[in-house]
DNA sequence: GCATATTATCGTATATTTGCGATATAGAAT
DNA sequence: ATTCTATATCGCAAATATACGATAATATGC
């Protein structure tokens, strides 16, 4: 069965897996990248950068604004995407504290 | 269709993505803490730490050991687990270099 | 040899993700 | 009001991920 077994775990691992996991496909790393790069961008920018469809491209935009990563304000019939500065950066300190922990080698084996 | 358009993106999009989809799964956070904490164990440690079945953590460790993060050394019937110091710093040092690009905030709508 | 301990893999069930076309929605422009 | 543009959502199909029990594989100890 998959039941999945995600509350079983501590809320930080959660918080760490939850946005890894927003980031765990290639198209939400190249959004990220336009979007910093271009600063804010409509969502028809972004399908016109990638090689998805428009409503493929909306799925992952959602993602990443249901992870708080980034934002989307209507501009008339648009909707202006840029990332939310104060998550991102939330969520660089979460990951890096995490990666950035040192694993000391075994010497034996391993 | 379910066609996974992954090739489409760039290396780097792609390492990156991996990466983190290595890490995005609270288990294999606890995992990787485990290790860090304990500097190395074997596999029914990982078992009896957390809540999951042996067969289940060894999928998940099999998912670590793919990405390369961890190593596994074959101890007469045990295996010897422990983080891949130098991928697990090069895997920080490529994460680290994607999160913290500065994201300047938009003035007007975002 | 045989039994035990440890781990990996297989088979299977279910959940989630990825992707697209079609459609709905909402605002802009004419 | 109608048309056009931009976006979100629905419905569906296929691929992956998650999880477990059962079984295989491997090494140790008797």
């Amino acid at each position: 069965m998959a039941i999945t077994k995600v509350s079983e775990f501590s809320a930080k691992e959660r918080k760490i897996a939850a946005l890894c996991k927003a980031l765990a496909h290639p198209a939400r790393i190249a959004i990220i990248n336009f979007l910093i790069k271009k600063r804010e961008c409509i969502c028809s920018d972004v399908v016109n950068e990638l090689p998805l469809s428009q409503s493929t491209v909306s799925q992952h935009l959602k993602e990443l604004k249901t992870a708080g990563l980034i934002v989307g304000d209507i501009d008339g019939p648009r909707v202006c995407y840029c990332i939310n500065q104060q998550k991102w950066n939330e969520a660089g300190a979460i990951i890096n504290q995490f990666l950035s922990q040192e694993a000391t080698q075994a010497e034996k084996p391993c």
